[in-house]
DNA sequence: CTTGACTCCGTACCTAGCTACAGGGTGTAT
DNA sequence: ATACACCCTGTAGCTAGGTACGGAGTCAAG
């Protein structure tokens, strides 16, 4: 009646299986300070609250939605300040948005131009005068 | 008159001024062996064939199709073998345009699902509250 | 003959986000 | 009591595509 899991917290273990993570990820969360330092148990274990389970949520859904650690970790920072204003969170948001768009665009152009120069060729003969090498080896 | 830049070959500096990269970058391209390794001079200096300018290019604009490394060294052996058939080249242009086009189609939902998010927050009031990053803290 | 630009090599470092050990200690079930 | 799963730390490795650095040798010009 004493074992680890009838203790206030939760283990490691328990938290990355609720959190769908890697155990291993949790701890690099942690030495990246982008998930706060759990108190231990007697025996030096991780004892983590309940909230944690839904902080690793977090985290995984803003990269979900194109957010890196750094962004996630100054999002969570901003959380933490009481005095920041809604309209702050917004603009990240507005930002990743324009982000995400951009990349969108880039790729975009890159799917047209190698759309075109893939339908330059018919797929027939040798390697020799290839239409598509000879517009990758360029003028 | 017996510069090195009057021998037979161009100097790595020639070579990578030419071809819009970084000395370094040739060297490393060399020891990835997607450039051919040139001969040296007496004093052990890379002596490189005028192709090679031809050839760092041609990696650079696959790189901007969004091919990487390893795609274009595996094009780049297909060319060199003269039983490759057109067909080859166009199957891994092909698959490369499915997979951009795969990568859009994952920013799009990226970038809609964080619109709707967005768009939960009329960007006035403090934080507590923030729809925003309710929405991210999940059900 | 000296100066400055260029080259050589090997190795380490960088971003990003983990993942995988090794070599211990602990918790629990049988 | 012993097996097996779990936890601890620290460090190293991985992918991708380079960049940077140190110490040495070389080249061309004045």
């Amino acid at each position: 009646m004493s074992g680890i899991s009838s203790m206030n917290g939760l283990t490691i273990g328990e938290v990355a299986k609720q959190a769908e993570v890697n155990v291993e990820t949790l701890r690099y969360y942690e030495r990246r300070g982008i998930l706060p330092i759990p108190p231990r148990s007697g025996t030096n274990y991780r004892r983590y609250p309940a909230t944690a389970v839904r902080q690793t949520r977090f985290i995984k859904r803003a990269q979900g939605l194109g957010f890196s650690l750094n962004e996630i970790t100054a999002i969570l920072f901003l959380r933490n300040n009481p005095k920041t204003s809604r309209a702050a969170v917004k603009a990240r948001a507005e930002a990743k948005l324009a982000d995400i768009e951009e990349k969108i665009e880039r790729l975009t152009e890159m799917r047209d131009a190698l759309a075109q120069v893939t339908a330059l060729c018919d797929g027939k003969g040798s390697i020799d005068g290839c239409p598509i090498l000879q517009a990758l080896e360029g003028e």
